[in-house]
DNA sequence: CTAATGACATTTG
DNA sequence: ACAAATGCCATTA
């Protein structure tokens, strides 16, 4: 049986590079009210970019199971946080195409409405 | 089983 | 607008 965390990859998956999402918002794609829990989930996410890992390639996890743990944020548009450091964070979404300004993103532009 | 922990969100001062 | 307090849920010790 999958766990909750397993299911917030799986529905992260589905964001497209240049786009963002939000914790809250992948809680309730999952029906259920656990962003807190969501965010847990990121933190422990084993699918992590190499990128984002500060590590070039070597890791034998294929592209399509990798989950894009920095394309989420917080609900307030605010970047949140990161495992392997913000400015990671921040340089991946740029390198992407994501405009962030005064350390916030633009929703109207850059979110992707899940279900 | 109970208590503690977070990459959150909302309300309040 | 900013900071603190409260509520929240799955996971882990």
């Amino acid at each position: 049986m999958k766990s909750f965390y397993e299911k917030c990859y799986a529905v992260l998956r589905k964001v497209p590079k240049g786009k963002v999402t939000t914790y809250k918002e992948i809680a309730r794609a999952l029906n259920s009210k656990a962003y807190r829990a969501v965010g847990t989930a990121m933190n422990k996410n084993p699918y992590a970019f190499p990128a984002a890992r500060g590590r070039a390639g070597g890791d034998s996890l294929k592209s399509s199971d990798l989950v894009p743990c920095h394309r989420v944020i917080n609900s307030n548009g605010e970047l949140g946080g990161f495992a392997s450091g913000l400015k990671n964070k921040i340089k991946l979404l740029k390198s992407e195409g994501v405009e962030i300004s005064n350390n916030k993103i633009d929703l109207k532009k850059y979110f992707f409405r899940l279900r």
